[in-house]
DNA sequence: AATGTCAATATCGTTGAACAATCTTTTAAT
DNA sequence: ATTAAAAGATTGTTCAACGATATTGACATT
């Protein structure tokens, strides 16, 4: 509810108001720090900013076009995201994944993505969508496409986190996967890191179909270890 | 990496600085939308701060001496943690607890404690933070001291959680926690509420301590619907 | 009396500037 | 080369201002 478009009837003399950076953009209803968050989270999954790199206030508030203020708010939702790291007296730095914040984050995604499976309906909406995401994958990976093969993965852990049927789950696993996306960052997207697991990903939404939860669990803990090793083992190459 | 404990050889000449406001009071090194979010989070769980009321930017900034700035960070991060709820142009709100979120809430608690329990060790430290809580259970039982009871059972479960050895999922956790309390705010601390669940985390604790992990998370399953039961049936008499 | 309209008022949303505190870099001295 | 002091840049926090939106209250209409 609460729409928010009609603006006239003001006509003010000034023509610098509503001119963000690029023309032709007028929507943008949500609040500035909320919508800073969100672009800047998109800057640090797609790479554009890198781990370790530090976010000047004053540079980075000229660059999107609004205040220190607007921006501090959102910085500091993103540090609590964990996809920033604030330290005192010295501005705000990219989050750099390390080991033990790898291996964290796959004890949080073995307990809540196998949990959740495990007690699946197979009727649940989002097998569907799991379903899709897996089909969706094979696509991209026969137009070579990593990247979107990729991003089809990312859509079916999330879904499996849905089969809990929780909304509060589901925002922390979102969390969760961006700061991984952060890892991802480091190692680009090539074939052998998310090929292999397309084939896991349909065993285990054709579990899921057939009823049979507490297999498709099973599957995605070994699906799980798999994909950290490869993770960590990429990783400490780039030690 | 990165300790941040040496400081001095500085020695500033004008003495009116750290003077917040009472006096007594030097330490409060973190940042002032931190301190904030800690103090308003402890008045909402306190129940100082009612569900449904509004907090008015110039009253709480006036009241705690700190910038309208400076707390619209504090409400963002509260805001996310669900603490308040943020309607556009109208302020901040205490969240107010529906049956939903109970659900919610009671949803996650199922998955991560009985999941964390299911592979917990015996020997993990944090078994040892439960027996420690549960002890302290009775002894404020004896007491009644409802209101340690209430705290030690937080501590309890929160050492549950900590069994799955992920830091991610202990702050997670926090937050749930926190949000419940808002919940049992509504309830007052009465007897029935609390003590007849001490008996059973003695249970889980033995459970797990005699190394029967899976036994273990299955009474904590129970415990959870019997807790969930309570509470929304509590809270439908207040409806 | 109930309802709808319109101005008056209070708040939020966002900005820009200001200043103290602290970190960093440069310069100077031993 | 090492250390100390001064200069410069950046963060931490506050304040004041103003447009936009919501709420309130007065007033008119049915």
């Amino acid at each position: 509810m609460r729409e928010q478009t009609q603006r006239a009837t003001h006509d003010r003399p000034d023509g610098k108001h509503w001119g963000r950076n690029s023309m032709t953009e007028m929507a943008e209803s949500l609040p500035v720090a909320d919508r800073l968050a969100r672009d800047i989270r998109a800057m640090l999954i797609s790479g554009e900013l890198k781990p370790g790199q530090r976010l000047s206030e004053a540079a980075f508030s000229e660059r999107l076009n609004v205040s220190r203020n607007s921006l501090r708010e959102a910085f500091r939702l993103l540090t609590k995201e964990g996809l920033l790291q604030h330290e005192a007296n010295r501005g705000v730095f990219v989050s750099v994944p390390s080991m033990s914040s790898i291996i964290d984050i796959y004890r949080v995604r073995r307990l809540i993505e196998c949990g959740a499976l495990l007690k699946a309906w197979h009727l649940h909406p989002a097998v569907r969508t799991m379903r899709q995401a897996v089909e969706a994958a094979k696509s991209c990976r026969l137009r070579s496409d990593w990247q979107g093969v990729g991003s089809a993965n990312m859509t079916f852990h999330a879904a499996v986190v849905d089969l809990s049927d929780s909304a509060r789950l589901n925002a922390f696993y979102a969390g969760i996967a961006a700061e991984l996306r952060l890892g991802f960052g480091l190692l680009g997207d090539p074939e052998d890191l998310h090929s292999p697991f397309i084939d896991m990903n349909d065993e285990i939404v054709t579990l899921v179909e057939n009823n049979r939860s507490a297999e498709a669990a099973s599957r995605m803990g070994d699906y799980l270890t798999l994909s950290e090793r490869v993770i960590l083992k990429a990783f400490e190459k780039t030690l």
